[in-house]
DNA sequence: TTACATACTGTTATATTATAACAATTCTAA
DNA sequence: TTAGAATTGTTATAATATAACAGTATGTAA
């Protein structure tokens, strides 16, 4: 069998579907994903959602709840500060992950009325982007 | 046949599953959804979702998008603003909707640096409740 | 009233997203 | 080198959501 890549951490698989995320401008869904590493040897449901599950957990990639999508991170802070917001064209469905210090240090700080302390929030906001409006 | 439930604004189905969302401590799932409300004639998926789409729509309900789970809401200008911001307990599941004007205003007014013009927000908040932790 | 448009309903089938369960292999650290 | 942990491969199935089409109810305006 092949060699785990653990000089950086990913292992066979994590790294072929991080690779494919990371090389694509949109969010990718599980099962495109699927369908594009089925040449590398993954065929199955579980080995993609694996290597997803692992890939959010240690904030190499995040999910976007409101399109089931995948995304490669693009701050170096995600994987400390479990703080993500982005912005999503409902139009051209286009996503940018918005890295913006003030804003993720408001709402780290944030907190609940009813004594709830937070470790990690999620932000999407919509709206159309500078092509589409 | 019954009629239509206008005097506000819901229809019988949109009403029905409103009232059984509304009553419920928890988010609800579609699925579970359509199985206490069978017993009332609605039989399948399409008339749970198309109501739960139109309730979203109204803002009478939220979609809490990482649980695929639904609550109604308890502000009364959510259909206006469209924001919404959730609390939500990673060991006993609890979700409360956060009505915190400063934090409305505040992620409302925000402006992204790529010119994108934000029409709606969701935020969701995940740690420990009260009595969780 | 009638006729039309719009919204809602009922139904069957199917698409999409995600996990359970289990056996085998590979990696890591002691 | 060996035991535990992580990863992989595989089959089956669960859970979530929509397509498509026919019919019914409602509001509006001629
Ligand atoms: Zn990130
Ligand atoms: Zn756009
Ligand atoms: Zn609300
Ligand atoms: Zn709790």
């Amino acid at each position: 069998m092949t060699r785990m890549h653990k000089e950086n951490n990913l292992s066979k698989n994590q790294q072929i579907i991080f690779d494919l995320i990371d090389k694509s401008p949109e969010p990718l869904k599980a099962y495109t994903i699927l369908y594009n590493v089925q040449k590398k040897g993954i065929n199955a449901p579980p080995q993609v959602y694996r290597a997803l599950d692992k890939l959010v957990e240690i904030g190499k990639i995040h999910k976007i709840e409101s399109k089931n999508a995948f995304v490669a991170c693009k701050n170096s802070d995600c994987e400390i500060s479990k703080a993500t917001a982005f912005s999503i064209c409902e139009s051209c469905e286009v996503v940018d992950e918005i890295s913006d210090v003030k804003l993720s240090k408001y709402l780290s700080s944030f907190n609940h009325k009813k004594g709830m302390k937070f470790k990690r929030f999620n932000l999407e906001f919509f709206g159309l982007c500078k092509k589409c409006k």
